[in-house]
DNA sequence: CTTGGGTGGTGGACTATGTCAACCAATAAT
DNA sequence: ATTATTGGTTGACATAGTCCACCACCCAAG
């Protein structure tokens, strides 16, 4: 199970790696892209729940989060209510960048579900929010 | 998709990640451990093999076999027909390894998809297993 | 044969990502 | 007031991934 999971995460990885430079044009990474689709998601929110959403440590946040601002991709801004917390959101710039990396990563991860039935992957999509949750 | 993909794959890296001490006692990690258990499935097989199962690249393979080697955990040999192929195998020491890394993994895999039904699992399983053919 | 392309494996160099701990400032709790 | 907690940053280090050059060998095609 865990080694199919690996599996096919790498596969989607590489496919899109190799993809990458004709859509990567801002080249962000999968580690940017994935924080800018997450904002897309939930809007502008705070660091920890960027961290939290993302299962990933603060401290990594504020680095990919850092470089994303300098490319004007987020803004960063205070939050009123309680000075130390830090609201990231996206710019006008980052909503092409978020459409073209969303349209590159649905492409590969489809191609590598080719083996699926429209069904079957409508299936895999509940299954994963569900577990998720 | 993706993200959905991605999250459920870093919370059972940190689940794994966190139970480690008690189960990774010949600190192979994730990327050792892996390998081991596709050994395990395969049987001795040429280092390609492996990178190609793994979906690494070659040089990664070197080096982690490398470190599994020094752990006598795997041996190394040299093939009869084709002298450039390694072959890599289990050894005795590592038949005990694999067995203990496979209930951590399982434990988390199934600890992160607690919220799906017995059957949901199979299905899941299932569909992973075509998608990755 | 022998020359040349393809393949298995290794090593170096570099980048990206992850992890852990220390720390500051601000808030919340008592 | 004092303390504990929380959001965020930073440093140091470990692991993983990527790319490229290279060697040794195999396998043809001439």
């Amino acid at each position: 199970m865990a080694m199919l999971f690996d599996r096919l995460a790498r596969r989607i990885h590489v496919s899109l790696q190799k993809a990458a430079p004709e859509f990567d044009t801002e080249k962000i990474g999968p580690g940017g892209a994935i924080i800018l689709l997450t904002l897309n998601d939930l809007g502008p929110v705070p660091m920890v729940a960027l961290a939290r959403a993302l299962v990933r440590d603060k401290s990594q946040m504020t680095r990919v989060v850092a470089s994303l601002a300098r490319k004007d991709l987020v803004t960063r801004s205070q939050n009123a209510e309680d000075s130390r917390v830090v609201t990231v959101g996206l710019t006008p710039k980052s909503r092409a960048v978020v459409l073209t990396h969303q349209k590159a990563i649905d492409a590969a991860v489809n191609g590598q579900l080719s083996a699926l039935s429209e069904a079957d992957r409508a299936t895999l999509y509940r299954l994963l929010q569900t577990a998720v949750g």
